[in-house]
DNA sequence: TTATCTATTTTATTAAAACAAAAAAAATCA
DNA sequence: TGATTTTTTTTGTTTTAATAAAATAGATAA
């Protein structure tokens, strides 16, 4: 409570990145696999199996052998201060050093990992208190507070419908460029024209101008409401 | 040259750091020992031992058994690159975020291992490409070459004249708080009024108004010129 | 100049995090 | 259900960086 950071310390780079994955990819609501988490961190089901056993000793993840795994609370306190982390650190690069939103990913995953609870507070002043990130991702409080957007992906949503872009996944450049060039922008207005039923495709008007189509997979990794 | 990073992404954290602590030791300009690498970072002489050979496959240093290393030119580049980042955090940390200059060491230690030329970069001229980090110390340029001031210790400065503080060592956050204490910055003007022998402390005046008496050891770490 | 002391290096271990190959459990299919 | 496939775990190695203890080189002193 006092220094949220102090408890944290005693977790390597390596045991951070796990537990954040395992912070995304239980995002869905169910225990996470192994190999999930070697796809996700480039490693083997090997590697993960034994981080996985040093994890759980430390009561940060819950783990039933074969059955998965999730976070516990103290797990998931863990998870959202290095998403707070992460997140200010690409508001800083956007906001301050001009970088481009497809650009900072990996450089904010470098420091995320930075143990200072003293600057991220104080970062988070000098840059106003941001609530999202440029990706339209929600920034955990210093408490580690997050509040979540009821948002629904494209692909799922209506048609006919004025719809407003909150966000859009943050992993991928070539996407995020790919939205550059087509003009999606987080709080970009769309509209779905038609859903091709054939390869899930959708045909859309953006900001009442140009009309496009996007592929489903371009679709799932763009977040709406309506 | 073109990416000046790109070349040294080869090296491990504890790489690095031993590369930036050879380059500090040697700053007196003789060969560095084992033990004063190993007593700097706090591990121990064998630990070094081993390091070193490594170092020296990779030709950042040149190393004869028994007799001391010295960076290559390439390590000291490699060795400026981390000091550029060391000191350029630290002004953004003061400047930026608040800190003091007694609490910016620690975290630029972690910060100055961030790989990123661009960020680096960025961050130089978000900053107003400052000169020195908040301790006086010089940034080296994006060439890597830096700019040193003729300073020399206040504890060999001449009697009854006017000095001004250049710089001050950085590594001790009690000292700088001392510092803040008794009201030397720099920038600050001082005059020594009188040397005593029997302990080498010093009697100064501060700016023209306080009269102060400084042990030795202090004057050692602050840099003059007159 | 030999003996002693100190600094350095070598050797053998340890811990973290990874991997491949083998073994075991769970899931799927026929 | 039983057989096969897939997933997960175990076992045994590897690499990096550290350590302690032992061996050796260099410096110092008698």
């Amino acid at each position: 409570m006092d220094n949220f950071e102090l408890n944290y310390s005693n977790f390597s780079h390596a045991e951070e990145n796990y537990v954040k994955t395992i912070y995304h990819l239980s995002e869905k609501g169910e225990d996470v696999s192994t190999t999930a988490i070697a796809d996700e961190l480039k490693t083997k089901p090997a590697s993960v199996s034994d981080m996985i056993k040093k994890l759980a000793q430390k009561k940060v993840i819950n783990y039933v052998k074969y059955k998965g795994v999730n976070l516990t609370e103290e797990g998931e306190k863990i998870a959202l201060w290095i998403v707070r982390k992460h997140r200010l650190w690409e508001v800083f690069l956007v906001e301050k050093l001009k970088f481009n939103w497809d650009e900072v990913h990996e450089v904010a995953e470098q420091l995320e990992h930075i143990k200072s609870k003293r600057m991220i507070d104080q970062l988070e002043e000098f840059l106003g208190f941001p609530k999202f990130d440029p990706h339209g991702d929600p920034i955990p409080d210093k408490e580690g507070k997050i509040h979540f957007i009821p948002a629904k992906p494209l692909s799922e949503a209506p048609i006919a419908k004025t719809l407003k872009v909150v966000s859009v996944s943050d992993g991928n450049p070539e996407l995020l460029r790919y939205l550059d060039k087509v003009g999606v922008a987080i709080g970009s207005q769309l509209e779905i024209v038609e859903k091709i039923a054939f390869d899930d495709s959708i045909e859309l008007i953006i900001d009442d101008r140009d009309t496009r189509l996007v592929s489903k997979i371009v679709a799932d990794n763009i977040l709406v409401v309506d």
